[in-house]
DNA sequence: GGTCCGGTACTCGGATATACGATGTCCGAGTGCTATGGG
DNA sequence: CCCATAGCACTCGGACATCGTATATCCGAGTACCGGACC
């Protein structure tokens, strides 16, 4: 799996806090946690395709989250990210070489059909969490975390 | 997710229905669907390292499952080719750059747990699928397809 | 005829190339702010 | 003092390098079989 997808949920976490009055820039949430800004700045693209984050150009410009939290789900990041395809990627081999019935069976490829099954339980699993779910645990653990978050982004000039 | 999955995969299912009497070659587990046979072999090995196979050198030599199907699940094969290691690999850029609270707080990364949570839910659904299920599965779709197996490993020379 | 022995062909196993995608970098287009000059 | 306007700095967006891993290939080590020679 990317390493953006974890650069990605971090970020949309820090935006949640930060709230969307103000567009927050892709090399400020770089400089938090001194990420290559022009490669975070690829990933968050990827989310604004997505419909995750808005973007807007120029001077006090940046990105913020397109919706409340609550309706981002880690399922939303991780596909913008990743792509929807499937991991397992099901090329027919059975239908290869003379093994082959001749007959293009009508009936599903049974280990894509097991693959699919796991794959399912996890992006089902992955849906059922949102942004604003885990933001919330992390205040459970430490509930001075959105305030640090928010003092740092508001008195760094980096 | 690896190619070598998918042929790692079929193979089992081919040696499950070849039964354990005789070993079969890389190379002709590799002509059933005209796979490059020095690569499938490299998946192959990584099943017998991971005891899923048995592997015998020298003439009359090849592979054969190192246990009965019920015992082989999909998780195993997967674990096999893919490693252990989960997919999300948690870097821990919270702890990186001036954001840091400087305590290496010693509650897990809630990013990491939500990840972690959804993964586990796939790996449950891949180990509670075995290489009989699909088997059985398979046969019912088409009853011949065992034996078609078995035809073309005995007749086929190559 | 039976048994031992050397040669041979076969197979796995790992070391070695290659291609493609993830990772990382850079520059141009667009946009809002700001300062300056005129009314 | 207020407004128009030109310049500028900032930001995204996508085009361009670089690196690592999956993919693919090749050759050496070991082993069982086969044929022949010897007892």
């Amino acid at each position: 799996m990317n390493e953006g997808v974890e650069w990605a949920v971090h970020s949309c976490l820090n935006l949640a806090w930060l709230g969307d009055e103000r567009a927050v820039p892709a090399a400020k949430l770089a400089g938090f946690y001194e990420l290559p800004a022009a490669y975070l700045n690829k990933q968050l693209q990827a989310l604004a395709r997505a419909g995750i984050l808005t973007s807007t150009s120029g001077p006090r410009g940046g990105f913020r989250l397109a919706r409340p939290p609550e309706k981002i789900t880690l399922m939303d990041v991780v596909a913008a990210i990743e792509g929807e395809e499937e991991a397992f990627r099901c090329t027919e081999i059975r239908h290869r070489g003379g093994s082959d019935s001749g007959v293009r069976s009508k009936t599903p490829c049974e280990i894509h059909t097991s693959m699919r099954k796991a794959e399912l339980a996890w992006r089902r699993e992955l849906a059922s969490q949102t942004i604003a779910d885990i933001a919330s645990s992390v205040e459970g653990h430490s509930s001075a975390a959105p305030e640090r978050v928010r003092r740092w982004f508001d008195d760094t000039r980096t």
